[in-house]
DNA sequence: CTTCGACAAGACAGT
DNA sequence: CTTGTCGAAG
């Protein structure tokens, strides 16, 4: 007998929700292995695994799901309540509630450490550092150590970090990263080490941890054979959704919490595995199964739900050629379509005019804007598409790029928050004392400098003498702090008086001070949604906001609006029709960093699995004059661009191919010319 | 000695 | 658009 809630499974998706469950004890919970092919139902299924289990009496308050991102561990969860509705009825909601260890390796890590600080010597009141914090405080101590003013050219603090990062989370010798992936620093090994000793000193006489931190401390936590017991205890069951995109740190943690994979569940698809340029590695995935004894079974979900034939068939053609292929190809029910398009246009501005017209054409045969999507490799390559589209009044979102967190105002603000909740934290006090007039980083050093000293140095900021050339503004800034401190309590006011502060400097230093003012608005309302500062804090780095649509001016929820979306934040999503910008090689495969073979089959992939989004529509543009980066909007700097390599001319039998606009170019010349007005002719009339 | 404004050269993807 | 460097001015 099969529960209701079951019936729609197909038979390798209820393999996968039911493996385990139910079995005699010495049967049940092995490690389990579900490689989940794009559009598989892969959500779905882990959705019903995990509600089947609790259905099955598992304690949802001892179930640790671990997803990429925020949105999908919320996600994951309202599917979880919804199936267990069905059979818990009003129980449901109670018990989804209690699943309260979901989200992502670094959210999980942070508090987790919170949760042992004690047991590793380690300060319970950390904060964390985001990619940019870490990259500040490298290039202090990259000027400390007098490395900024080498005869040749040290790396800078963006590429300092890489190599850090790559060799924490790969869990390999400084020597071989710097080989395999930094060929051109590695004359500055000794350098580099010393650097990192630096970085590592002064995060932790700073009291912080970067996002590294947070699987490298907790991997260290878990080396400890009473500590990872006691850790892996408190889970009854592990399940790691997006497990192609793990890294070796990440794989370690899982081990060491459980070593014989009782109870533990990964999925993933080699085939979409696209971030190793975060060092994750597919490894992770293929030797899954071989780490335990005996293996951990591995079920194949092959059948695609989400595209019709005609796309699937070219996805699977460009995979196809993949250097390596672990995985078979999907398949399914549903109809052909048309072949997807692969379209050649003059250039990106007759990209961006062919797809609004194609959005809203789509739009009137009665597609919704959000069921159409956009995608493009890098962020910038949407700049052309997002001018025509505000000049035509369509509204759009778009994800990945630049962040609401990167911009200057809010990351002054934020240090404020910052540095009252950790004085000691020098790349926020850096950044604050040097937004007040006369203070530059001299000043700023030593002030920061004397107060560290301090057991207390919020309340020795107060002596300090003031800076002679700060004046009025150097009182504010004590008075600020000293509100701040004393007001733990009082959280959501704490960002009201920060902005008061701060907004006579914003006026000053900026000159769109008005614009600004309403993204500081927008962090006051995100803000209130939170208990406290220091959740605030380390919710907000550890899940920045990561669309452009949190911010100001953002189309209302029930509105309706286009996707803009890079590769990369496209996956796990699906869209009736997909555009994809610039299919030309130098973008796909970019031209930027494709020196190995491995990079290549990277990009390969993504392009996979920005095909493989689209459920019914399917069109790759072309521009044949692709402008490159690193100059001004209005800058020539152009490459003719050929079709990208990984749609050879054997491919081609799976695509309509076609050019855009379908009149001559000498029409379109002409036509251009009649719109032009006739400035000759208004300049002779204009003295009459 | 320090700050500050002006100027010239790099940039991807993102927890 | 940011970051490093230069020279002028306090």
């Amino acid at each position: 007998m099969v529960a209701a809630y079951l019936e729609k499974l197909n038979e390798q998706q209820r393999l996968a929700v039911e493996h385990g469950v139910g079995l005699p004890a010495d049967k049940a919970g092995g490690p389990l292995l579900i490689i989940a092919g794009a559009g598989s139902g892969k959500t779905n299924t882990l959705a019903h695994r995990v509600a089947h289990l609790i259905v099955n009496g598992a304690d949802p308050r001892r179930i640790l799901l671990m997803t990429f991102s925020r949105r999908a561990a919320s996600e994951m969860s309202r599917r979880v309540e919804r199936i267990c509705k069905q059979v818990l009825a009003s129980n449901a909601a109670i018990m989804t509630d209690a699943l309260v260890w979901a989200g992502t390796f670094h959210g999980i890590g942070a508090r987790l450490l919170r949760i042992y600080a004690e047991q590793i010597g380690l300060n319970v009141d950390f904060t964390i550092h985001d990619r940019a914090d870490s990259a500040d405080l490298m290039n202090l101590v990259r000027h400390e150590l007098g490395l900024s003013k080498t005869e040749t050219r040290f790396p800078t603090k963006g590429t300092c970090l890489s190599i850090y990062s790559r060799t924490v989370n790969s869990e390999t010798p400084l020597s071989e990263v710097l080989r395999n992936r930094y060929p051109w620093v590695s004359e500055w090994e000794q350098q580099l080490k010393q650097l990192f000793t630096g970085y590592v000193e002064a995060k932790q006489a700073q009291n912080i941890l970067d996002y590294d931190d947070l699987l490298l401390y907790w991997a260290q936590m878990v080396g400890d054979p009473e500590l990872a017991e006691d850790i892996g205890n408190r889970f009854d069951h592990i399940l790691v959704d997006e497990y192609q995109d793990t890294n070796r740190l990440q794989s370690s943690v899982l081990m060491a919490m459980k070593p014989g994979g009782r109870g533990l569940t990964v999925v993933g698809d080699d085939a979409q595995s696209i971030y190793s340029f975060r060092a994750a590695t597919v490894r992770n995935i293929l030797d899954f199964p071989k780490a335990f004894s005996p293996a951990a079974d591995v079920i194949t979900l092959d059948r695609n739900y989400r595209s019709t034939q005609t796309i699937l068939a070219a996805a699977n053609g460009v995979i196809d050629l993949a250097r390596e292929r672990f995985t078979k190809n999907l398949w399914t029910n549903r109809p052909s379509g048309e072949r997807p398009r692969l379209l050649t246009v003059k250039d990106d501005n007759d990209q961006a005019s062919y797809i609004v017209e194609q959005v809203l054409a789509n739009r009137e045969t009665g597609m919704m804007l959000k069921q159409q999507a956009v995608l493009f490799r890098s962020s910038s390559h949407s700049g052309p598409l997002e001018v025509e589209l505000t000049r035509r009044n369509i509204p759009y979102v778009k994800f990945g790029g630049l962040k609401f967190l990167d911009s200057a105002h809010v990351k002054d603000i934020l240090a404020v928050l910052r540095f009252a909740q950790n004085p000691l934290d020098r790349v926020a006090g850096f950044r604050l004392l040097q937004m007040l007039p006369g203070i530059g980083p001299q000043t700023a050093g030593r002030i920061l400098d004397t107060i560290a000293a301090d057991p207390e140095p919020l309340v020795s900021l107060a002596e300090v003498p003031p800076p002679p050339k700060t004046g009025e503004d150097w009182a504010h800034f004590v008075e600020l702090l000293a509100g701040l401190r004393q007001s733990g309590s009082q959280w959501p006011l704490e960002i009201a008086e920060a902005r008061a502060w701060y907004e006579p400097h914003l006026d000053r230093i900026h000159e769109d001070a008005e614009t600004r003012k309403s993204d500081l608005l927008q962090l006051e309302q995100i803000a209130s949604g939170y208990p406290s500062r220091e959740r605030f804090l380390t919710e907000l780095t550890l899940d920045p906001p990561d669309a452009t649509s949190d911010q100001a001016g953002m189309p209302l929820l029930d509105e309706d609006y286009l996707i803009l979306s890079t590769i990369h934040s496209a996956k796990g999503q699906e869209w009736r029709s997909v555009f994809m910008l610039n299919v030309v090689d130098g973008c796909i495969p970019s031209d930027l960093g494709t020196g190995t073979t491995e990079d290549i089959e990277e990009e390969r992939r993504l392009l996979y699995v920005a095909m493989t989004r689209a459920k019914d529509s399917l069109t790759l543009v072309m521009p044949q004059r692709f402008f490159t980066g690193g100059q001004h909007a209005q800058g020539d700097r152009h490459i003719y661009a050929s079709r990208t390599r990984f749609i050879p001319a054997t491919l081609l039998q799976f695509f309509e191919t076609a050019t855009w606009p379908a009149v001559s170019a000498a029409a379109s010349e002409r036509s251009a010319r009649q719109i032009r007005i006739d400035v000759a002719a208004r300049m002779k009339t204009m003295w009459k």
